[in-house]
RNA sequence: GGGCUUGUAGAUCAGUUGGAAGAUCGCUGCCUUUGCAAGGCAGAGGCCCUGGGUUCGAAUCCCAGCAAGUCCA
């Protein structure tokens, strides 16, 4: 239904036909009338391995250069790259694609792209092929995709399809590629709410770009379906090209795989690492890898059962066996696997991410597991952030990088720690459940094995080397990853909460935020422009929304006598909506009418106090940690605020003593605090994206504010100068996630009430000492060890005192057939000193004992030697029965147990009611 | 953001249906041995993570917190 969309002008003035593709389907545009097949794998295979494209070969940096050059020429400006992590973003990790740079704001329409048209080269990463990375010949989950890109709108197009095609022939033109090899595949696409047609194009079997024209968006009832979604036309159109960096690289070298072609020297040294033969210039050996790249590209190898069969097809190809293939091929791709991972592992920790268990700190941990995995298969033994410092030699073009390579390295070796740790762990778990399951002679069951992994982060591989040591069985499925997947099937939706009166509020004006103008202004007059139920909303307010982790203001509306009381305030897209706390007092109120505002100043200057803090302390945080803490959250309140940062290790004390110190000078500066209005693009040019540390705001105009040395766009109400915060004391620091430390915080007059909190309860535990509060630790120590050693004394006499009762009370037993019965009172014992003594007791085998005592209600305690046992005695139900009597419970086993109740009074119904019981059960 | 798991001696871990806190290694002393490796005997070392609750009684069951591990989006 999109065919129209691709009968380009640009196709016909230059002799292209259109074709359709007998073995796929698919149309297609090519110069050569004869050609058959659309040129894409699976239907041509490659044909470029050994047999470069290009004219010349270039390496990474030659190839990006000559990419942005071209396009700089022909009128596009050159833009920075991204990071990796999608800082600007909340609905992705990872910088996926070039074009995830510019959304949602600039695709959407809402902010003007910061050049039109320009070029960029994105590093970017995708973890969705992991499996087939260094098997396929082809999958990276690191690469560059370079693009051009042209914003157009319906008055002013910059080009659109003809132009971009015209473009990326002429690009392929200039590096030396025959025209007749080159197709142009019609195929269309759709992400991230948007579609368009698209063009794939091909040469020698390889995708080397994608020209995507961006002109749909998602909607319910659209008229256009792709892929299953239903979309409309946008008004505005996007150009959006991708080409990736490595292939182009690849093409103009022609080496059997993508990763001998961009990190030739890595592999190479890896290779050395491994003790593996890397010979490129074998021609035996560069065959087979030849080989197994054009067949890999022409079948998804992630599936295992492919896997199986690309390996069949190859070494019947050059005449070996499979497995002879496999053993020569695995350590290599393991090689090639390593490589590519600790590439990425370079970007992702250059680009400052936090390895963890939650978000993007997870997916770099994953990797990282993986990476060090593949390393112990191969027995290299070099610390990875070795590796990584190649890359980061390797990449001059980044030096970023080469400047915090002293941060990852820290990281790196942290993290090589814990999963040592992790395995050794799970090691031993294994290896106990393996010797439990050899006892029984079964083999360990399947769920064992996913457990481990699933909650105990054991791969499936080590269990089962583990378990083989032991000599036990495990059966490991194919589809192991997605049994655990299924583990974790049940996910439920979560309901997105709608303002009620959503469609309402839309149709007001913007309400003036005047708390930006006058942020010390607490009074005001403005007109009323709706109200529904309790909610109110006026022209204009001084009441701050929340937002940014800043709760909302609080006060009254007062009109006439009547006061109404402000107990929430939103913003609901750009309209601030008022809550008052009774519908009653609404009654009062018409549209149009004029209403005095009056701001509880207390609580927003103390809401003022902590952001300003925040902001504050956060660099103080930045400065004392590192440049890799990035706000991963924060929540002010009257009394206290907290801030998330991103940090790979537990913060010490004295680190946070240097945090609050640090905080508290730049209080002291008494410096301006200043906020900006700015166009996003010009932002983030100036400041980079540290700007979204505490969210990202929309719009195309953002508010920049400034303290001290922090730089953040943030919409909260502010202190004018730092001096103004007050005292900023810390209260702890809670590790929230791994990797995410948590500091609170008090500052102003909540700091000085929580510095008078907390000397209150050292006055109190000093007072209670009698010490100074300088001798509590040292008094404190000394009373916890004394009390270890009374408490051990006491245990020793009791029973020494037990030993010495025993030879009394044995005196005064009853003989009951052969069983001597020690049925006694034994006033203020408690339970374990009648333990104690029933123990000694029974110590002669003839010997019952039969203890009771008032402390703390009833306590009873029975015993019976050996020889009374076997005459039939059952301490357990003696002990029941006569807890009962006594309003309680008791039991345990024949030889030992214990009891009681509260009701003192029948101490003497009960042992009587257990004398007679065991005289029961001997004579019986 | 969701799921799962674990906190017991210096270390690694047992601890049955709630009923006398254990093992192994390490530590101390003595013995054996030319010495070492080791062996024998004796001993020290526990707020059973914290705080509530249920119970006559909690390491064990319930709730909350703190600390840690792990899988997934």
């Amino acid at each position: 239904m999109l065919e129209d969309e691709y009968q380009l002008d640009f196709f016909k003035d230059n002799g292209f036909v259109r074709k359709q593709c007998p073995k796929c389907g698919k149309f297609f545009w090519t110069r050569d009338f004869e050609r058959v097949t659309c040129g894409d794998a699976p239907c041509d295979p490659y044909s470029f391995i050994g047999n470069p494209v290009f004219k010349k070969n270039f390496n990474l940096a030659e190839m990006r250069e000559y990419y942005l050059k071209f396009f700089e020429e022909r009128g596009h400006t050159r833009m920075k790259r991204y990071p990796v992590v999608a800082r600007w973003r909340d609905d992705i990790y990872l910088t996926i694609a070039s074009i995830a740079d510019f959304q949602p704001f600039v695709t959407s329409g809402e902010v003007a792209p910061p050049f039109n048209p320009l070029t960029i080269s994105q590093p970017c990463i995708r973890l969705s092929d992991l499996d087939a990375v260094g098997r396929s010949g082809r999958h990276l989950t690191t690469f560059e995709m370079m693009a051009h890109h042209a914003f157009n709108k319906p008055n002013s197009e910059i080009y659109w399809k003809d132009r971009t095609v015209e473009l990326c022939d002429q690009l392929l033109n200039s590096l030396g590629v025959d025209p007749m090899v080159v197709t142009y595949k019609e195929e269309p696409w759709a992400g991230g709410g948007n579609a368009g047609p698209c063009l794939e194009t091909l040469v020698g079997g390889l995708e080397i770009a994608t020209l995507v024209f961006m002109n749909l968006e998602q909607v319910k009832d659209g008229p256009i379906e792709i892929k299953g979604e239903m979309y409309r036309k946008m008004d505005n159109y996007i150009v959006d090209t991708g080409y990736g960096l490595e292939r182009f690289v690849w093409a103009s070298k022609g080496s059997p795989t993508i990763y001998d072609a961009i990190f030739p020297n890595i592999v190479k040294e890896l290779m050395d690492l491994a003790g593996i033969q890397h010979e490129l210039e074998d021609p035996e050996y560069a065959n087979i890898l030849a080989q197994n790249a054009r067949l890999a590209g022409l079948m998804d190898i992630s599936e295992k059962a492919n896997l199986l069969e690309l390996r069949k097809q190859v070494a019947s190809s050059i005449g070996i066996t499979p497995e002879k293939l496999s053993e020569i091929m695995e350590p290599v791709e393991t090689v090639y696997s390593i490589t590519d991972h600790s590439r990425c592992l370079t970007f992702m920790l250059g680009d400052g991410i936090i390895p963890s268990n939650v978000k993007a700190g997870y997916l770099a941990r994953l990797v990282l597991r993986r990476t060090l995995r593949m390393m112990k298969d191969l027995n290299i033994s070099i610390p990875l952030s070795e590796i990584v410092q190649m890359h980061i030699k390797n990449l001059p073009e980044y030096p970023e990088f080469a400047e915090r390579f002293e941060v990852i390295e820290d990281i790196l070796h942290h993290e090589e720690i814990k999963f040592q740790e992790t395995l050794e762990r799970g090691r031993r778990m294994i290896s106990k459940s393996a010797k439990h399951y050899k006892q029984t002679g079964q083999k360990i069951p399947l769920e064992t094995i996913i457990e481990m992994y699933d909650t105990h982060g054991i791969p499936p591989e080590i269990s089962k080397e583990v378990a083989d040591k032991e000599g036990v069985k495990v059966d490991l499925p194919d589809n192991f990853y997605s049994l655990v997947a299924e583990r974790h099937s049940k996910a439920e939706e979560k309901e997105e909460k709608v303002f009620p009166y959503a469609d309402r509020v839309s149709r007001l004006p913007p309400t003036k935020r005047l708390f930006y103008d006058e942020p010390t202004r607490m009074e005001f007059e403005a007109v009323v422009l709706d109200l529904f139920d309790n909610y109110i909303v006026c022209d204009s307010t001084f009441f701050y929304p929340e937002g940014g982790g800043q709760p909302a203001d609080h006060g009254v509306f007062i009109v006439d006598d009547v006061v109404l009381k402000v107990v929430d305030v939103q913003m609901v897209k750009g309209v601030i909506v008022h809550r008052i706390d009774s519908m009653e007092n609404e009654l009062h109120l018409r549209k149009g009418d004029i209403v005095i505002g009056k701001v509880d100043k207390d609580r927003r200057m103390a809401h003022a106090c902590h952001h300003t803090a925040t902001h504050i302390v956060n660099d103080a945080a930045r400065k004392v940690l590192g440049d890799h803490i990035w706000q991963a959250g924060a929540q002010k309140t009257e009394t206290r605020a907290r801030l998330d940062i991103t940090h790979y290790k537990r913060i010490t004390k004295e680190q946070l003593n240097q945090i609050e110190l640090l905080a508290n000078k730049t209080v002291m500066e008494n410096q301006r605090v200043t906020a900006e209005w700015m166009e996003r693009n010009q932002a983030e040019q100036k400041y980079g994206f540290g700007l979204y540390q505490g969210g990202v705001p929309k719009g195309n105009i953002i508010r920049v504010l400034k303290v001290a040395d922090d730089i953040e766009a943030c919409g909260g109400t502010h202190c004018t100068n730092t001096g103004l915060v007050g005292p900023i004391k810390i209260l702890k620091t809670e590790r929230i996630q791994d990797g995410v430390e948590r500091i609170e915080y008090a500052a102003g007059m909540a700091a000085v009430r929580a510095i008078q909190e907390s000397d209150y309860y050292l006055t109190r535990a000093s007072d209670s000492l009698r010490v100074l509060p300088e001798q509590l630790p040292a008094t404190i120590e000394r009373f916890f060890t004394e009390w270890k050693e009374y408490k051990k004394e006491n245990a020793r006499l009791k029973e020494e005192i037990a030993q010495l009762r025993v030879e009394k009370m044995l005196s005064m037993a009853q003989d009951l057939g052969g069983v001597r019965l020690v049925a006694q009172h034994v006033d203020h014992a408690d339970t374990e000193e009648l333990v104690k003594m029933a123990g000694e007791l029974t110590q002669a085998d003839d010997v019952m004992a039969l203890l009771i005592s008032d402390f703390n209600g009833v306590k009873i305690v029975a015993a019976a030697g050996k020889k009374a046992v076997a005459q039939g005695v059952d301490a357990g139900i003696v002990v029941r029965e006569m807890s009962r009597i006594v309003g309680g419970g008791g039991g345990g086993r024949p030889d030992m147990a214990r009891g009681g109740g509260d009701n003192t009074a029948k101490i003497g119904e009960a042992m009587e009611k257990g004398i007679s019981m065991i005289e029961k059960a001997i004579n019986h």
